[in-house]
RNA sequence: GCCAGGGUGGGGUAGCUGGUUAUCCUAAGGGACUGUGGAUCCCUCGACCCGGGUUCGAAUCUCGGCCCUGGCCCCA
């Protein structure tokens, strides 16, 4: 039998009912914020994310030449993609930007709990706002999007400017290495790390960065910094919205283009793989021949959310059976039509079983049977029968219509 | 790329110190039952992940691969 590839998975309806569910909140919450979304291509050409995140990249991506000889790759990510765009088409929008978008990705890793090579994002990029307020808008933004999502989860908020400054007179080997060590709590490699470029004196005031929990202590230990009153204000902003956050001035999110704040939320009950979403403010659209636009954004693990959240219970709407006789079929057809035209979900037989097996099937998947025979047909009414309670009765199309609209799903 | 544990009908399983036709539950389809359902009974359908090796004989032992689960690395 033929094996769905490596690390994906096929999602059966009742599955795919939570994940739009969830998926309906998170658009529902990004929109009532103003942030439109937007769509872009699978696949990119090769050459948008060795931009962004270096050629190390190409062997965790599904890469392909095309017909054309062109070097493509499956999208690892939204967030290239969408400030390519803004290159491409958005340089002339009135600013501040905002754009959100749920799309699937594709990562050639090893899978794990929370980890599949076809993966889905939802993302917002805020673009060209480069202030307090536009990081506090992010941050805000996510917490409420994982809220109303029902997810429980840590947040974590933190800045790079403190760490670059007590690193500043590092080598770039030497304070990408030591980034690394502070972004995972690794002390005894940072303190390895430290001792090789003969800085042991820095590793006090580092972990003193990592382990405060209060951002005045920060600058105590880092010392005065152009960045400082930006840093202020969007705490200051987060308190009085009464955001839950944990300040953590050690996340580095390893990568350059991010330029200051940074944050990450984690899912408690979820395994090695307990990030669900990340972001901060960053600058890319240079790279890709644009202006050096100030941006801001983030994107959410949905599928880990999805791990996270677990079964929960759906809204059931009804559901109609039309069950008939054979000579009743035409008749069925009618009746189904007039149900859906209603709204409601209305199947009908299509094994050509007998009126029994035709009940019986419906009890399992129905709310209520809608019976007609010959008696119905030559009344021009129909028998509702409620397959919960098992009772039943004879009464018009327009009764029972309204009757099943009314009653909902038991 | 590395480590650990796994892989038997659609789902869940027994067998796995080699030996008849591979067990049971469930689901699905049909029948008992041509105007009334989930019960019961009967029938049907359907599996040893793939390949090599050992053996008279492999689901079982062995090697390799693939895939799953979790972890490492990485995490845009």
């Amino acid at each position: 039998m033929l094996q769905k590839p490596r690390g994906t998975r096929d999602f059966l309806p009742e599955e795919m009912e939570r994940r739009r569910r969830i998926e309906g909140c998170m658009r529902e919450t990004a929109r009532r914020w103003g942030y439109r979304e937007i769509c872009t291509p699978d696949f990119e050409h090769l050459e948008l994310f060795t931009l962004k995140s270096g050629e190390g990249i190409i062997q965790e991506m599904y890469v392909f030449e095309d017909k054309g000889g062109r070097q493509m790759t499956l999208r690892p990510e939204v967030t290239a993609s969408v400030l390519r765009a803004y290159v491409n088409e958005g340089k002339v929008l009135p600013k501040p930007i905002r754009w959100c978008y749920f799309a699937d990705c594709f990562r050639y890793e090893r899978p794990q709990k929370g980890r599949y090579r076809q993966f889905w994002q939802f993302g917002v990029e805020l673009i060209g706002a480069d202030t307090a307020s536009a990081d506090a808008e992010t941050i805000t933004l996510a917490d409420e999007l994982l809220r109303t999502a029902g997810v429980t989860f840590d947040l974590q908020i933190g800045h790079l400017a403190p760490m670059k400054r007590l690193t500043q007179d590092l080598p770039p080997e030497g304070q990408r290495a030591v980034m690394a060590h502070l972004d995972k709590r690794n002390h005894a490699g940072l303190e390895q790390s430290l001792a090789e470029i003969g800085r042991d004196d820095l590793f006090e005031p580092l972990i003193g960065l990592v382990d405060s929990r209060d951002p005045a202590a920060v600058f105590e230990i880092a010392g005065d910094m152009p960045e400082r009153s930006r840093i202020e204000e969007l705490f200051a902003i987060l308190d009085s919205m009464e955001i839950s956050y944990t300040p953590n001035f050690g996340i580095a999110r390893g990568l350059d283009y991010y330029t200051g704040m940074v944050f990450e939320a984690f899912a408690p009950n979820l395994g090695a793989e307990n990030q669900i979403l990340g972001g901060g403010t960053y600058r890319l659209a240079h790279l890709f021949g644009g202006d050096d636009a100030a941006s801001s954004g983030f994107a959410v693990g949905f599928d880990r959310v999805m791990v996270s959240l677990g079964e929960f219970p759906l809204e059931k709407t009804p559901i109609a059976a039309v069950v008939s006789t054979p000579e009743a079929r035409a008749r069925a057809w009618e009746v189904a039509r007039a149900f859906r035209a209603a709204g409601i979900q209305t199947e009908i037989d299509l094994m050509q079983r007998g009126l029994s097996a035709q009940l019986a099937h419906a009890a399992k998947t129905a709310d209520y049977a809608v019976i007609l025979g010959r008696r119905e047909c030559e009344s021009g009414r129909v028998t509702l029968k409620n397959l919960h309670s098992g009772t039943q009765q004879e009464m018009t199309l327009a009764e029972a219509i309204s009757g099943v609209s009314q009653h909902g799903a038991c």
